[in-house]
DNA sequence: AACTATTTATGATTTAAATCATCTTTTAAA
DNA sequence: TTTAAAAGATGATTTAAATCATAAATAGTT
């Protein structure tokens, strides 16, 4: 079991969310959830990685998380209708860990410190939400997504700039919100600039300052 | 007191919590709290109407939620640094009742079934949010946020179509993230399609299912 | 009522990003 | 090991919204 639970619950009801659980394998490309499906649990990443996308109106599709090992996912849809408004589809393939929202919920109500952990992990899932409001032009956009992709995935083993998993060009201008051509050219400007170096699909974050500055609004 | 506090603590928490909360009142105008300051506790809105901003990069101003009676703000700065990552503003004159966190937090801890229905309030907040994702064109966001208008302050007593409270046309814009003309534009465009009646500074939504239509990605 | 503010409205021009059209490179398959 | 398919890259054109400019209308003040 994992981070918050195992965090925030007693040994005996770890024992008893552990029981309850089951492992769920999915691989690369196949949908863990759906938009509109009931929600049944809620999913906590064992081992690979997850993209959460939304549709905006009737045609595209946006990125608006990515997760990695630890992360939870699934627990957007919780309250109202109980019903996913969100999709989540396995980057690689994905062992993941399914806890049954009735014995998630028997867990809240009976440990109290890890209700309180749930609550603030929400208001953090809120306060990053906040990212998707910025409006910044897509130079910043697109040094937002590729920071954010550090944060998740990390720098690759033995390498001190190349991120350790590549979004496809399609999904990193799906996060950014903007379209291929236009994230393809981004990238290629701030490869020109030496901010990232290109290397073939793979990336390298070679000035993560610069880049958080950009992310952070900085006009050029 | 109010809303979920009442409905999901004891009475004697209830009680507890009012002897330590305070009344705030604030006018027209006034920041309730300012990005950035320390979060000292949780504001409820008792009577009055406010606006939540966050800032653009360095320059733009964004409305990325209206709050009236009852509801709570301030909530989103909770765990991480603990400090307010958005401005309040009243609207009008606003009374608020301020429940300092280490009551909060007591009460969140005491009652499994506060902490549950906050841990859901805050999922609602962070679907409500996903809306800030939704990259459609300038006439889905105004629509959008026309009808946002009307789900937070309803229609005015004796009228079955006109807002209750009118946003500044400045407002407007910030609150669907397009400039103040092109709102201007956009909502002369609704009222010479009979969706919107504009009456001076005030608006009448004359079609809601229409409007209710655009806003979810209707093109046009 | 006359005089400033401020807020609302609209026309003209510019611009950033989308769209359309190819082309190249990489990966996968027969 | 050639062929097909997919992914990545770039130039040319269009377009939606921003920006610039200015004019009405409304509200507030002496």
């Amino acid at each position: 079991m994992n981070s918050i639970i195992q965090n925030y619950c007693s040994d005996g009801w770890n024992e008893y969310i552990e029981f309850h659980s089951k492992i769920v394998q999915v691989k690369k490309g196949d949908f863990i959830f759906e938009t509109g499906q009931a929600i049944e649990g809620l999913h906590i990443i064992h081992a690979g990685k997850v993209k959460i996308t939304t549709k905006n109106g009737n045609d595209t599709e946006r990125i608006i998380r990515l997760a990695a090992d630890g992360d939870i996912i699934g627990h957007r849809g919780f309250g109202g209708s109980w019903k996913y408004s969100v999709s989540a589809i396995a980057l690689e393939n994905t062992d993941l860990i399914f806890i049954p929202l009735k014995i998630f919920n028997e867990a809240v109500i009976a440990n109290s410190s890890f209700a309180y952990a749930m609550m603030i992990f929400f208001a953090e899932e809120l306060r990053e939400s906040e990212r998707l409001a910025s409006q910044l032009p897509v130079r910043n956009m697109v040094a937002s997504v590729l920071y954010n992709n550090y944060e998740v995935f990390g720098f690759a083993k033995g390498s001190e700039t190349k991120l350790s998993f590549t979004l496809s060009r399609t999904d990193l201008a799906s996060q950014a919100g903007v379209r291929y051509e236009t994230l393809v050219r981004t990238l290629a400007e701030l490869n020109t600039e030496k901010v990232i170096k290109i290397e073939g699909k793979f990336i390298h974050l070679c000035d993560l300052e610069k880049l958080k500055s950009i992310k952070e609004g900085e006009l050029n």
